[in-house]
DNA sequence: GCCACCTGCGTTTTT
DNA sequence: CGCAGGTGGC
């Protein structure tokens, strides 16, 4: 068992204690998924089955990562693992059992969109203002009511929920829930939360599951705990209630998704519902300078309400962190981007060490017209989601529609698309009567010549028609001969095919990569079930993050909220101004004000060797160029991490009046700060520099480098892929440098 | 039922 | 500024 080797000494403690209650608080940076994998490899090489093993994670990410280093130390008896997220392992047991609560088992899972859309119908047919009944408010409410497993009926009997939403003026809202599971059910559909609510409730009524299951799950482990909300937390409880071997694994002060239901209170509570919990506390960092580590821990221990943690480390100090101002959000820009440029070749570093991290996902347009124009090559991540895309969902929809007939947001998409006169009226008619008469939507639909006959009821049978031709030809197809089947005979690959415009071309790739994307599916060796059903299931529960097939080298920019759990050699945390980070939105209570300040130091823990914040005094926002003030959280950072002069720095809030590294000046009279304080030199920046062509370098030649001061080349080695110089400088003593990155001046 | 214009609005979002 | 959804004319 050498992997026990690679542990230290709290890592392997929790890893050892595999029986009975175990709570692991983990650091930024401290080998927490190390940690998890090894225990579950433990665990296997201990002669517990697989199959008895259940891990939850949050995202497919995180799960497919897991099972792959758990099965570098195990082989491939990692493959019967019960590991996924908490949406995918519910989904699944869901499939096998949602019968017994009334629900088909060919459900559709509909998506945030497909939920705001239903709500947004409900509000029109109850003639409600949807300006006052925001369709996102009234989701987030449901929503809210289910993390916190209220039933419509405990949410239409409660007396505070009931003055609460009365007194924001939206009495309906319990009429509202009411409707919407009305109508979810009878689609035959689950919304994400009720992929966890249904769970809950599959288990409360029968109890038999509920055995089955936790009788399987001999060991349960939960990793980012801090992130579970109410509903996550009482099922896993409950699935453990047998064993109790049940671990989870956490910081609370990563804890960034309290807007979305996760409750902290999770953390306090499993000490209280667990007497005999083992906590282990991982608190040496691996990841990070000193400098970045005592930086994150000075702007958490701003926050009240937290678990003390010491976090610390035994890496370098690393460079201090810098601070770049900027007079506008164009100019941050280009200095951010210029600053990466100048790292890189200092640095010898790849456009991969580098990532740029934002609040919104508005700020990346500056940052890459900047990089854009130096020539990085960058990739943004997050954004709009491959499966949002209107082409992909309507494909989808045609696909769930042919599994799944009374799937109402799917045949909404589709019904008339594309176009064959069945408009927004005979498709109200076919809800109503659907839901007036208690049919089904699919019956509604093949019979309309007998229910409504009239013009368009021949329409509507032709299209009940092709979708049930759809069906008998999906009958023994895997997903790709299915899905191809149905995007040429449905005519939306036509359609597009069609259409020559720039989008429109971009449209039918999108497409073709769908398409691709279920070939591959319908090939893969290790799936069982490659039927078109097996595929909607899985999409479903699928994001943009998990196609991730990024081996090139470039810059990444992100959302904050994103970069959880990814670390970069350098980072950049832009925009650090007041409104923008923290939020406007986040200023009103002080709970809200913490959560952002955990997503600063989340931020800043994504670091390994050097951070730098930037910020404007200008920005346009909504179309208006607006004044900024620096953000608040940069007077949270010790002032001994930050390279601006101390001695200005007493009145907190004038600190950025004090920097010295302006890099509002001109590029090239930029003095880069040294890295290291032992590398400090004397050097000032030639403002006349100009890189020499490489070829008038030659041994004994005298050179300027901007960073190193003057030197002398001692040597050229132009063998190796890239070209080196090898330079003894006058302060710094012999470097070799890369010549594709490093700029040199002749200077005699 | 369809298209063109116009108004209004605008955090973060693992699933 | 950029987009989505709504309104109004054909």
């Amino acid at each position: 068992m050498s992997y026990l080797d690679e542990l230290n000494e709290p890592q392997r403690e929790a890893v050892l204690q595999t029986e009975g209650p175990v709570m692991i608080l983990a650091g930024a940076g401290s080998g927490k998924t190390r940690v998890l994998t090894y225990r579950i490899a433990h665990l296997i090489k201990k002669g517990v089955d697989p199959y008895n093993i259940l891990s939850l994670t949050f995202t497919n990410k995180a799960a497919k990562e897991m099972r792959n280093r758990i099965e570098k130390v195990v082989g491939n008896e990692a493959r019967n693992l019960w590991m996924g997220t908490f949406h995918s392992v519910f989904s699944r047991i869901l499939r096998a059992e949602c019968e017994k609560i009334g629900y088909p088992s060919n459900f559709t899972i509909y998506d945030t969109d497909d939920s705001k859309s239903l709500i947004k119908t409900i509000l029109d047919e109850l003639n409600l203002d949807d300006k006052i009944y925001k369709p996102s408010g009234v989701l987030s409410r449901i929503s809210g009511a289910k993390n916190r497993l209220i039933s419509v009926n405990e949410y239409v009997q409660d007396v505070f929920i009931k003055a609460d939403d009365e007194s924001s003026m939206r009495p309906l809202m319990g009429k509202i829930y009411s409707l919407y599971v009305q109508r979810c059910f009878k689609a035959g559909a689950m919304d994400f939360d009720d992929l966890l609510y249904n769970t809950h409730v599959l288990f409360k009524t029968h109890e038999d599951v509920l055995h089955k299951y936790q009788h399987r799950f001999k060991y349960v482990m939960v990793d980012e705990f801090q992130d579970t909300n109410i509903s996550q937390y009482s099922i896993t409880r409950k699935l453990a209630a047998v064993f109790e071997n049940i671990c989870v694994v956490g910081d609370d002060a990563q804890s960034i998704y309290g807007f979305r239901g996760a409750d902290i209170q999770n953390i306090l509570n499993f000490e209280k519902d667990y007497s005999d919990l083992k906590v282990f506390k991982l608190e040496q960092n691996y990841r990070s300078t000193q400098v970045i580590v005592n930086a994150a821990n000075s702007v958490i221990a701003k926050n009240k309400a937290q678990l003390r943690k010491n976090v610390f480390t035994a890496n370098e100090d690393g460079p201090l962190i810098e601070l770049i101002k900027a007079t506008s959000d164009s100019e941050e820009g280009r200095l951010v981007a210029s600053s990466v440029f100048q790292e890189k070749m200092h640095g010898s570093l790849r456009n991969s060490d580098f990532c740029i991290l934002y609040r919104t996902n508005s700020q990346s347009r500056s940052m890459e017209e900047a990089l854009r124009r130096m020539n990085i090559p960058y990739r943004i991540y997050g954004g709009l989601s491959f499966y949002q895309r209107k082409e992909i969902k309507d494909l989808l929809s045609y696909l769930r529609f042919t599994i799944n007939h009374n799937d109402e947001q799917a045949l909404k998409r589709i019904i008339n698309y594309p176009k064959r006169g069945i408009g927004d009226t005979t498709f109200a008619k076919i809800i109503v009567v659907a839901n007036d008469q208690g049919a089904s939507l699919w019956d509604v639909l093949s019979n309309f010549d007998k229910i409504l006959p009239g013009r368009s009821a021949e329409t509507v049978v032709s299209f009940a028609t092709l979708i049930r031709s759809f069906e008998i030809m999906v009958q023994g197809k895997d997903a790709f001969e299915a899905a191809t089947y149905i995007a040429k005979t449905s005519g939306i690959l036509r359609e597009l095919y069609d259409d020559k415009s720039i989008e429109g071309v971009a449209r039918y790739e999108n497409l073709q990569e769908l398409l691709n994307a279920i070939k591959e599916f319908s090939v893969d060796p290790e799936r069982e079930d490659k039927s078109l059903a097996a595929f909607i299931q899985e999409v479903a529960l699928l994001t943009d993050a998990d196609n991730d097939k990024d081996d090139n080298d470039k810059v990444s920019m992100m959302t904050i909220h994103q970069a959880k759990g990814l670390e970069y050699r350098n980072v950049y945390i832009v925009g650090m101004e007041e409104d923008l980070f923290p939020s406007q939105m986040s200023m009103e209570t002080r709970a809200d004000l913490e959560e952002e300040r955990r997503l600063f130091y989340v931020a800043i823990t994504r670091a390994e060797k050097k951070l730098t914040f930037s910020f404007a005094t200008t920005r346009y926002r909504f179309g208006k160029l607006k004044p900024c003030e620096p953000s608040r959280f940069l007077d949270d950072v010790g002032k001994d991490f930050m390279s601006f002069d101390k001695k200005f720095s007493q009145a907190p809030r004038d600190i950025t009046q004090n920097i010295l590294v302006d890099r509002a000046t001109p590029a090239h009279l930029l003095k880069v700060r040294t890295l290291q304080k032992t590398n400090s030199t004397n050097y000032v920046p030639n403002p006349n520099f100009q890189a020499s062509d490489i070829s008038l370098l030659q041994p004994g030649v005298k050179v300027e480098h901007q960073k190193f001061g003057i030197g002398t080349v001692i040597a050229l080695d132009y063998g190796g892929s890239d070209k080196k110089a090898k330079i003894n400088f006058a302060t710094e003593g012999e470097k070799t440098l890369l010549l594709s990155f490093a700029k040199l001046m002749v200077v005699e």
